[in-house]
DNA sequence: ATAACTTATTAATTTTTTTTATTTAGATAT
DNA sequence: ATATCTAAATAAAAAAAATTAATAAGTTAT
């Protein structure tokens, strides 16, 4: 039994709880809990997980012994000593199992491999590529998972699923996307599993990178977390007592399309007034045009000769070269996203709020302007709970939480 | 051990998990388990419960034989045949012990006893009352409560707690409020608790409403709910996978002071462009001032010498006995309203959403502007997913959920 | 009416788990 | 360096719980 390395069905097979009952049950529920526990505390002890799993001590030493032979647990030496006999500790075999994230942007795709101990391994940024609603942007994007699968030197049954983040509507359960790619009968999720073969899940693009957040970035033991994706939309990813909420059919979070405005704006959503009009990457692209239209000028035009050529990106390195025009226009926005933010710290109370996507990598040209908006419009008393802060993952985030989120999926974490 | 009737502190004890481990913690786990299937499912049989809990048949029975000997459960009869032997059936003892239920509203209270079976007993509604924020509105609060105590014939000692609603910010946990009664250091609660001497808790009206509705109204399963009080001012509850969400300090719920206008109007918050401003009772109140102010005439005049004394149900009356101005008005604010509801659906997912308060008794005058305003400014996809509802229970709502929320936290359920 | 079949309950047996006692390993004080 | 203390790990004993078997109490088909 023993260095047996564990391949994807074994491991499904540890954790599935089908057709079992009574004893079986009940250890495969405590292994798993074991799994669990180990997975947020770091290396424990046998002693602290008896006390923590109110079960015995040779009960936990007897799992932990089948745990370390199926190849997922491993002992890491001693503890320091607390005034007796050292404790042994316990943590995950990092090479274990592995599983893909992607995080597919509107000219880009962040792709990613995470281990067991979910270390990201591998990252590759910014793989050049066209989101476009298109059967052969779907293909496109296939192509480029199995190449980076390909790449990989692990064995290829180790790897035990696949997160996709997309924006717009996603059901996370089913496997339906209604926004990108919906050409079948068949969900999107079954389609790509069955072209690369391995579990695949799709996620949104803000509930993954806020996921990612919650779990990697700077939380400090925060519970009720809202992530708010600015980027060329307004995503929102709602996390609640330390679980990403999804709502009925995983639409949650559509932050961008509340009816905020009375302006004659159209959305791409179909709708007027919408936050994201006016609040957003793409309201910020279209007042820069407009700017520019009107005679303003702006460092960010040197070396495009087409405005419609402009990318989030090109304004962010002007602003942050001192570009007065794109300053002006990002702290006009920050107002308006930061009004939109005030209402949901009135309406969610949380601890923290983290503002990431592309956008608010401008720093405080954004910050600020949403900072004194968040003060200004929502209720002193709720706003002096939450912290602001900005994230600092960067491309990681989306990659992360989708993998990190695949990986609860299959071990129904 | 027998019919030996269960005290207060008996009860306590029963499901207080201080200071044990080992087995007797994992039999006072277990029957708290056991307590919460039959509070869900009603009437339950011992194998139903040996697979549900995962636990053996022999080891179901003897708890429930000990929970039968505590006085909390009793063996009801047999289930009706389904090919073998009858099956006896267990359900919770009505009588094991109480709860009282304090709604607190503008102009009156209701209150109301709940026993075990989540039956409400007594209900006392409309007892005069006007909610000031003032020591002796304070002092008549308590004395109120403590009249309704000694109404009633039950021993006191089953009393195993009160809930108070009140508007505006509560925390639940540490007992303080700040919107009314905020005079001394020590939390409200705990100033009440010492008055009555009964174990006192606090709660927001709308939070309290929403867990009312949520038990014991048509829910279909439905486990993510958003109840929003139309009252004077607009509350909103949520509920997120059966249970309340309270945010970092309870504060959650905040829809009444979310940023939606860009008016002049000052909000009793102190803020301007409240939602509250132009969609809640209040401003009701005042369009009607200022129609008939304008030389608009209504039936809700008729009875009243001075405008300054209309309340909210002189206008719901009037509008239900065909009163032109008032079903105008209502329209008016109900379209609002349902922007506001449209933002909450964009941004929760949820599978109900149920209107509650005084004003959702106006029915179709306020539901159908709502609703059409609800399609106009939601996404279709998402709000698809959402079932409108208006509250059946009135003014028991808030009553119930005060009782249920006590209930649960004496408990620990 | 009786046999055959279901399912619940109870009793007996076996397995599992906890508890308690013992041993091991290291820290600290003398 | 040795005795004393603390805490972890292991072993043995005791208790608890799960199985399995047996019985009870029904229904349904013949």
């Amino acid at each position: 039994m023993k260095n047996k390395l564990p391949k994807a069905q074994h491991l499904f097979n540890l954790f599935s709880i089908e057709n079992v009952s009574g004893v079986v049950y009940k250890n495969k529920a405590l292994k798993r809990l074991i799994i669990n526990y180990i997975d947020i505390k770091g290396n424990t002890t046998i002693t602290d997980l008896s006390k923590e799993l109110n079960t015995s001590v040779p009960k936990i030493t007897s799992l932990i012994n089948e745990l370390i032979g199926e190849g997922l647990l491993k002992d890491n030496g001693k503890f320091d000593s607390t005034g007796g006999r050292r404790a042994s500790f316990y943590g995950l075999v990092a090479g274990a199992c592995y599983f893909i994230g992607v995080d597919v942007k509107r000219f880009y795709i962040n792709i990613g491999l995470l281990d067991f101990k979910k270390h990201l391994v591998v990252l590759k940024e910014k793989i050049p590529y066209k989101l476009e609603n298109s059967p052969e942007s779907l293909q496109q994007l296939m192509t480029i998972i199995k190449a980076f699968i390909k790449e990989q030197t692990i064995a290829k049954d180790k790897i035990l699923g696949i997160g996709i983040n997309l924006s717009g509507r996603i059901n996370n359960t089913t496997g339906y996307s209604y926004s990108y790619f919906h050409f079948h009968e068949e969900p999107l999720a079954a389609i790509i599993q069955k072209e690369i073969g391995i579990r695949t899940f799709l996620e949104n693009d803000s509930r993954a990178m806020a996921y990612g957040e919650f779990c990697c970035g700077e939380i400090n033991n925060a519970r009720n977390v809202l992530f708010v994706n600015i980027d060329y939309g307004i995503g929102l990813g709602i996390l609640i007592d330390g679980k990403l909420y999804y709502g009925k059919s995983g639409f949650s979070g559509e932050f961008g399309h509340i009816p905020f405005f009375d302006n004659e704006i159209l959305c791409h959503c179909g709708k007027k007034g919408c936050l994201e009009t006016e609040a957003s990457g793409l309201s910020l692209i279209r007042k820069f045009k407009e700017k520019i239209e009107q005679g303003f000028t702006s460092s960010a035009m040197k070396k495009k000769k087409d405005i419609n050529e402009i990318t989030l990106l090109d304004i962010i390195a002007a602003a942050k070269n001192e570009d007065m025009l794109c300053i002006e226009i990002l702290a006009e926005i920050g107002e308006k996203i930061g009004k939109g933010i005030a209402l949901l710290i009135n309406i969610f109370n949380p601890e923290l709020l983290i503002l990431g996507g592309t956008l608010s990598e401008t720093g405080d040209y954004l910050r600020l302007p949403i900072r004194s908006a968040v003060n200004k419009y929502s209720l002193s008393l709720v706003n002096n709970d939450t912290q602001l802060k900005t994230s600092k993952l960067g491309e990681k985030t989306g990659v992360l939480g989708a993998c990190l989120i695949t990986r609860n999926k299959v071990f129904s974490f």
